[in-house]
DNA sequence: GATGAATGAGAGTTCATTCAT
DNA sequence: GATGAATGAACTCTCATTCAT
């Protein structure tokens, strides 16, 4: 992948309003029709915007989808942060199945397109920041629980519960309790504990 | 995606080492680059074969991907039903697990693209069949041994298992007993039931 | 070309400055980066400008060109009616040829530029016009001094005496005097009269 | 200018009428129309060549202009090595103004266009080599027949004659010879050397 | 007047696919 | 059957120009 930083940022109204829109227009593309199916053309039809502004606010077309990736792993990090730095282990392992699942749950389509972008990308410092913020917060989160093996199990563990959530929200869940316990339940047994 | 039938044409061996020849340039392009480098013209030179015989064999760039994909289903398949029909619930969820282990910790980049390439196809009516049959394997499996809601479980262990396999492939693992193992915690877990 | 005549603003202070700006930026970029390089867009933000004013004064790309063209025809054909109405044949050729050495000697990759610029216009009737009074002023000067075949030997000793200077002038040369005395020799010898 | 090297050499008899196909539409658009006229659409309909063809021989553009211009600097080159070897200094001076003329007298409106299209490269090492040589040649001979300050005669001769064969060819003539002999005049004035 | 966001024609380029050899 | 030259639809991207603010 190639050219990912954005060109300028949005000064006027009018310029933040069509930025949304072509965001937005290339998630719904990617949800729907999948990466292949995500053009410049019909990123800015979809949007109804002409293809010289996209390419006045972004410098190509992986540029939107890093932008998305970015604003994805922007969230999940404060959540998954957040909630590492709960008090009990328990309260603190739910929470972060919660964020989890709240990013997976949701628009699950789009979730699991951006998880294959991000296989594409992975020369992007702020996205490689990014997921080795994430890996060590799992981390530093085991470590203090006293977890053998943290860096195997936080690998697994947010594979594994991150599959579950994104299955069931493509299968039509939208019950995020039910999900996280489901989830909970895998957590526990992997790590022998019962939360 | 288009045109996905196989040509019948693979009786002479050589007919069948070209065939076997494309079909491998496009796991490795899959593999190493991602599915937007698999270009029929890249495939062919690869596979060091003309561009006009890989359409002697294929009717498209697609139906190279499907009969990957096929492949893998076959195999895969072939295991879980096997395993499944094992007598006794721990013998048979450990041999199930070392099958989705087996399919998804070798070539795990290959893996983890054709489950790509399978959300993109979806009205192929073999492969359709052959993800039901999957499906009701494990799900038989489980009402054998009483799981309650045991559609909702067998989506959940399939998804969870072969995202820990293939992440643990993908960072590098290669044993195979010791993927299995966190994958029959995870799974003991989540069914509450102690393997 | 299209649209090369210029709009009639240019009466204030400011209006002015604005036009020398985007009169400038045009001719740097010409000179560094080619006829290719001279974008509305580029030459407005070299300017120091918005898009917009640069219409404001002028109707398009190629009027800015036309410009700078007519600006350095007209200096030139200043120098060159001046010079041949000099008296005395030697001290006109001299006159002459300093005209032409400093249009062409003075950026050079400038001049360079703008003569293939000239080729590419050809129907503005005012350079039409310069064009054939700076060839009459040559032919007259010819003919005055008895010289055979005046329109031919204007023609030449015109492209070769500015074809050196301006070489000179890329390859760094800035001493006008010495370029000078080398065309004088190239034309004395052409026209087998001795200065 | 980038990507200039050619792309794969003709092995059928049918790719090598392609290729010179679109050389000579490339050819024929930069000397009635100009380089801006030259895309890479306008010269695959030219060449009567779909623009897939003209994609299969050159990597772009530039890299069929920069085929023109090798043609011609290898053509002139070799004139001009074979000339400044001669024995004699007037021969030799005659037969490499011959080269000269020969080179820029036949279409003009090319070799001009051309002469701008090398300013635009500059970076081939190729032509760049070619340039050096041809420059060297002439340095040597001027050398051998001690004229002196031979560099700066070099590019002046070479500037000045392919100046004037240019506008020649330009206004319409063709005597080779008439042009040959008003080169030679103002080349022997500048030497100070009568042939 | 000045600004700069928006437009869209058109240029560059790729790649699945066909077909003459 | 095998080959690879040729095709052209579709895609990426630029830039001259307009127009609402």
């Amino acid at each position: 992948m190639a050219k990912i930083r954005p060109r300028k940022h949005a000064v006027q109204a009018r310029s933040r309003a069509t930025i949304a829109a072509i965001r937005e227009a290339t998630a719904r593309i990617l949800a729907e029709r999948g990466l292949g199916a995500v053009t410049t053309n019909a990123v800015a039809e979809r949007a109804g915007v002409s293809i010289g502004s996209l390419y006045q606010y972004f410098p190509g077309r992986d540029a939107i989808l890093a932008d998305l990736l970015r604003d994805k792993l922007t969230a999940l990090l404060d959540d998954i942060e957040t909630a590492t730095e709960a008090p009990g282990f328990d309260a603190a392992t739910r929470a972060m199945l919660t964020g989890l699942a709240r990013s997976y749950l949701a628009r699950p389509a789009l979730a699991s397109a951006l998880l294959y972008v991000e296989t594409l990308i992975g020369d992007d410092a702020e996205i490689a920041g990014m997921r080795r913020r994430l890996g060590e917060a799992v981390v530093g989160f085991l470590v203090r629980h006293d977890i053998s093996e943290p860096e195997i199990a936080a690998r697994d563990i947010v594979a594994m519960t991150r599959a579950l959530a994104m299955t069931a929200g493509l299968a039509g869940e939208t019950d995020e309790a039910a999900v996280v316990d489901r989830m909970a339940r895998a957590v526990s047994g992997y790590l022998g504990r019962t939360p």
